[in-house]
DNA sequence: TCAGGTGAGTTCAATGACTGAACCATGGTC
DNA sequence: GACCATGGTTCAGTCATTGAACTCACCTGA
């Protein structure tokens, strides 16, 4: 509709924050990312997954997109099908996300949901993403994620139960669509 | 209105991140969390200073109150006047911010706008908040914020005019009102 | 051939959130 | 008593989000 994001600009605010925020700070967006993250990349597992709404759905992903954090590519050409794949730009999100979801965790979370662990070593990953046993940081390739405890062992939609495998960060997701 | 949320929960979601952001995901929320960790306590130096339109103000800083992100308290008598502190549960937030903030620079950002340095030896924050001399993450406290050569250097408002001086974090702003 | 299914959307009316401007309430100050 | 500062509330208009229904291209099995 106009040049800029979304005419959701904080206009006056000289700042990274408001920047950052701009692109993906509206409703969902963060939610979208972290999902590709985990390796969702189809329209529909984002759908039944994240339970919004179609429209938002299909204005995010466009959003992102066009802000190079998301990248749609062909998959199949039968049926031309095409998938989000998250870019270096959406990858570097991750510590973002993590802390995010750590002060979510420490303030308003009642039991483990996830654990993220080095996979080279299986160590559980510090509060900014680093792997104590080996002294860096965790390249987001190399993070597996596993269901904790408070995770439901038996949700609804196959994309939560595709997440109930440990599996890597990107790593594409295997649902049984069919 | 409710018990929960704003009525902006993410009903469906098992996840601290989105838990976060049920919290802290509204528009405008998270910067007045910044505001608040550079040292912004009053009403009105919100205001001005982020171009919010008085209601959602109002709005956000009662939710952040009840969340424990803020807490208000009265600074004088004779006219009872409030300010809105920042608590522990906000400058946990300090990592989260600090991310963002990165990679909306590293991604948007065409000049450094603001440099953070451990207050003790000057050292320029690392990635994660850390010192890299001292070898240790920086407390929030010891974070000291300056300008740098993206900031325009004469802002209309009292608030942008008083975040050019140097000053350490959570350190209460000293603007001229009177 | 044709009925039905799947994946990926678009359209639309209803609801809810945000915006800006105007107004109100205290408690000073001159 | 008139005026100002601070910290709000109210309100009408606009914009965003929702959920349900619809579209469209392409398959697949009978």
């Amino acid at each position: 509709m106009d040049g800029m994001a979304l005419g959701k600009d904080y206009a006056t605010q000289e700042c990274s924050i408001a920047r950052a925020l701009e692109v993906v700070g509206e409703r969902w967006t963060l939610l979208v990312v972290r999902d590709a993250l985990y390796g969702v990349r189809r329209y529909n597992d984002f759908l039944v997954h994240l339970g919004i709404p179609r429209a938002v759905l299909a204005a995010r992903l466009q959003t992102l997109t066009a802000e190079g954090i998301l990248e749609r590519r062909r998959y199949q050409q039968s049926p031309p099908r095409d998938e989000y794949v998250v870019t270096e730009r959406g990858i570097a999100l991750w510590p973002t996300l993590r802390a995010l979801g750590l002060w979510g965790r420490e303030h308003f979370g009642e039991s483990r949901l996830r654990y993220f662990r080095h996979a080279v070593c299986g160590t559980e990953l510090g509060p900014y993403g680093e792997c104590a046993a080996c002294g860096t940081v965790v390249p987001v390739p190399d993070v597996v994620m596993e269901p904790g405890p408070g995770l439901d062992p038996d949700p609804a939609d196959p994309v939560s139960r595709a997440l109930l495998k440990p599996k890597r960060l990107l790593e594409p997701l295997e649902t049984d669509h069919v």
